[in-house]
DNA sequence: CCGCGACTATACAGACCGGTCTAGTAAAAA
DNA sequence: TTTTTACTAGACCGGTCTGTATAGTCGCGG
């Protein structure tokens, strides 16, 4: 088995960048590959799916990767409040950093791709981070951990939104404050 | 002045319906005016500012009947409590009968709107609600209500993306029932 | 050193995009 | 009736979209 190099992640990576910020169908191929600096021959053999595979993968791998980081979180903070507000700065930070360009890498196409294909993807990776909270918020004691981490999750996904369309990381912190009572451990 | 008819209003309201269901590049504005049997002419005239100005009255079309609705719901019920639980069931009806095809229709724009002026317009929404919700908490006797305010509008937006792309209204009654007991008047 | 499989360059198809233009129709105003 | 204003029909522009087809290049195993 000859070459095999980094093309497919280097990619993935790209896509899932401009997929955050531009949405699915604000985010053109050719924007993709010029971006990364990617070949252009290889796009359809690496996805032979075409777009529609390429924002299925890279939404799974964005999913993977917070959810690692939302696991950590709840493992590194003392209750899940502290966890929830903990996350809510990072996330404060990054936007700001940023520059209010992104959002959410899942939220943000679930919000807009017709496909069943990607709309599937979105969900899976929702359901792994609901479930990766709902466990949390099940060893800290809670009652109705799953209820409460199905609000958690949409609250959160919300003040993404708000806080980037109003340019103003507030909606982040609302959120961190307002749940606070509810996920003393 | 002659003629003055109802086209333009009719644009606006199939630009409604299209933009909460695909997005803003989702939409193409021969969509538009093949969906509402709209003359293909007078775009440019009613729009001179094109697919922007469209995407932005659109917008602030339905901002303005959404803030009356949640006006209503609040005057309507006894406590803020009864009118998130009451405005999310209303919510998942409609969302059920649509068989999860729209979202929020200031949500979806706002998500994947680059025109700044779209974003100002969809903020300009968001306030306006966010004031009413405010105002009923306030009134309500709550204490941090603007704070308040924000994290039911973040979660409100959450819970309604989540919906969609589960195919599944859980997430509207997980958010109300999750804020049930912060919001007894 | 040959061949095969992994990978890439390039050109292009066909559709659709947002947007512009000109010509024309219809109704109210003068 | 003539003029002015409100509005519409429909062709058309350049550009971009996703996706395909073909001809390669590169690097290792044999």
């Amino acid at each position: 088995m000859p070459r095999r190099n980094d093309t497919r992640d280097r990619t993935l990576r790209t896509a899932v960048d401009l997929f955050r910020v531009h949405g699915y169908h604000g985010t053109g191929l050719n924007q993709v590959l010029a971006a990364g600096g990617l070949p252009k021959g290889s796009l359809y053999f690496h996805f032979p799916g075409g777009k529609e595979q390429l924002a299925a993968e890279a939404v799974t791998m964005a999913g993977a990767e917070f959810r690692t980081r939302i696991t950590e979180t709840f493992d590194r903070a003392a209750t899940p409040a502290d966890a929830l507000a903990d996350a809510m700065r990072v996330l404060a930070d990054e936007l700001t950093a940023a520059d209010f360009a992104h959002g959410c890498p899942i939220g943000t196409v679930a919000i807009d791709a017709d496909s069943d294909r990607v709309r599937a993807a979105c969900a899976d990776a929702f359901a792994q981070w609901h479930s990766v909270i709902s466990a949390a918020l099940h060893r800290s004691g809670l009652s109705n951990a799953d209820t409460l981490a199905t609000a958690v999750l949409s609250a959160v996904e919300g003040a993404q939104l708000l806080a980037r369309n109003r340019r103003d990381t507030t909606p982040l912190y609302a959120v961190a404050e307002t749940f606070a009572p509810l996920l003393k451990g």
